[in-house]
DNA sequence: AGCAAATGATATCTATGCTTACCATTTGCT
DNA sequence: AGCAAATGGTAAGCATAGATATCATTTGCT
């Protein structure tokens, strides 16, 4: 077996193919933002008053990591962190008006650009690899 | 549609789980290593004398991160990188010994590792996902 | 031969992604 | 109340990952 044709390989591909679609397709809408950003958007959006680590915990990130993804949203004016009266060591989110309203214009392109990742796959095969993908994660 | 049960979603966390397992098993069987190192590894030693360019395209990578990449494998031992005489720019590859040792070794490992990052797939389902992974990059 | 275009490689910059260590604060237990 | 353990967050370090710019050399065209 080629180490070429091995899951691991293959992973590393279609992620590779993933964060490109995401990136052009969102780029083309007029947004620059990151996949991971998004998903910390949406995270915040659906969960609103939450800490950093209950967002990370929410999108399968690490603690360490979310930091600079949250920094990054807050520069871009998306998210307001506000220390917690509750817990002073939490920093509480939620997005900002503005981060609103792009993560809403935001939506339609994302959830449009999900079939242009598996482009080579029909309708019956995306939605087969898709249930697999759930499955493998433990979703 | 949940955000975190798109694609790109799933796509992101399952290659987070292959990563982590490819570490965890290499380094349980002694190993330092990352997935794309042993990827260019395995690429250097299918086309010994290829350059950094060729070896990129092999494994579907870009120019830029694999000079890195290929200078930690030199700075363990295992990768030499001698200035091609047909082309001054170029800087052809090859093994050193203790680089084939170290492969021949770890081929096993990893193969034996590729199973345990979709663990929670069935044998049959693994056959299928792994088909219409393939399918997904083009191959 | 001469020169523009292409190519191999590196440098720089930004952003993940993860580990370990550390600091501040809170919790849980006695 | 007192204190160890747990928890939220940041810092530092290493390794991808990709875009863009730059440099050296080679190729292709005339």
């Amino acid at each position: 077996m080629d180490s070429l044709d091995m899951a691991g390989h293959l992973i590393r591909r279609l992620h590779q193919q993933s964060t490109l679609v995401f990136v052009q397709r969102t780029q083309e809408a007029g947004f620059d933002l990151t996949p991971i950003q998004f998903a910390a958007l949406d995270a915040i959006s659906n969960q609103p008053g939450a800490d950093q680590a209950t967002v990370a915990e929410m999108i399968a990130y690490d603690r360490a990591t979310i930091g600079g993804v949250i920094e990054r949203l807050e520069q871009k004016g998306w998210v307001r962190r506000v220390v917690s009266e509750r817990d002073r060591r939490a920093r509480e989110l939620s997005l900002t008006p503005e981060g609103q309203r792009i993560l809403k214009a935001l939506v339609p392109v994302v959830r449009g650009l999900q079939d242009d990742i598996l482009l080579s796959l029909s309708e019956t095969d995306r939605a087969r690899f898709l249930k697999l993908a759930r499955q493998a994660v433990g979703q």
